[in-house]
DNA sequence: CGCATTTAGTTCACAATGCAACTAATTTTA
DNA sequence: TAAAATTAGTTGCATTGTGAACTAAATGCG
């Protein structure tokens, strides 16, 4: 089988296909260690573990995605019994999010399953790097943000 | 609305959340454009353009995703006329794929757009960080790549 | 040669994302 | 205050990604 030649691949690409992989052997970690949470899941609940009970809204704020998403990924949540779902008294358009006991459980044996992937994640790769790159897409992320 | 303190955050967050962000506005920024393609048919035209007439195989082993993404990302863009399966006369279990007139006109097309909007999530960052950041993903899809 | 194995591709079920259109509740404003 | 505009959340539709089960074709081996 010939391999393609490539030139050099634009930063979309690179980020697309690391990214995927990375979720993908991610989910299959967290399969393995006997949950059934995804990786989506666990980047809301990120959230969730600094600040209980909050509104969908402000879920949105934080994690920069759609809020039909949202309602979806908290759906699918609600079926796991991860979060439960309260209506605010003070203002009836608002739903507040919950952990449960299950979903607070999970912080951390979630943590050690994510700590020993992106172990080998990082193999040989200088930390000064790695917080190189970090701050390139956070730099990224906030200039693609004010944009639109 | 209160901002939620949150702790320096894994790599995997600022990529998932600076990945999804890019690829949001490059869809628009396509439609925008006039055309009717997505961030992911183009990323797979990547190759074709390179070297016309692969198997899905071949694909496969280029993009990493999974056989079945591919297939359904090729019909997708057979329905938008962008490419055509032709079976494989030496091999009758490959289908073979190629870019129409329409699928290899895009490619300049579709460089313009994706080279202003590259401009714009670049602003401010210095060059050497980019690459360095290129190379990081690089190698955590290398790592993450060798241990499955 | 013939049967088992491997390989290429499809299909299905499930999860996730986004856009657009919608409902209900609140706030603004005339 | 009553109508208009905004806000929070849901739902329908399309696309994408994955894994598992499936078909068809080619390959390997006894």
């Amino acid at each position: 089988m010939s391999k393609i030649e490539m030139p050099d691949p634009p930063i979309g690409y690179l980020m697309a296909r690391t990214h995927l992989t990375l979720k993908k052997q991610l989910n299959k970690a967290i399969s393995d260690a006997g949950h059934d949470v995804t990786v989506e899941q666990m980047g809301l609940m990120r959230f969730l573990w600094q600040q209980d009970g909050v509104s969908q809204r402000a879920l949105v704020n934080q994690v920069k995605k759609v809020k039909s998403s949202i309602t979806r990924l908290i759906d699918n949540m609600e079926k796991r019994n991860l979060v439960v779902r309260v209506p605010d008294q003070n203002d009836k358009r608002n739903k507040l999010i919950y952990l449960t006991h299950k979903g607070k459980a999970l912080q951390k044996e979630l943590g050690v399953v994510l700590d020993k992937k992106l172990e080998q994640a990082y193999q040989n790769i200088e930390k000064e790097h790695i917080q190189i790159c970090k701050n390139v897409l956070i730099s990224m992320f906030c200039n693609l943000d004010n944009i639109e």
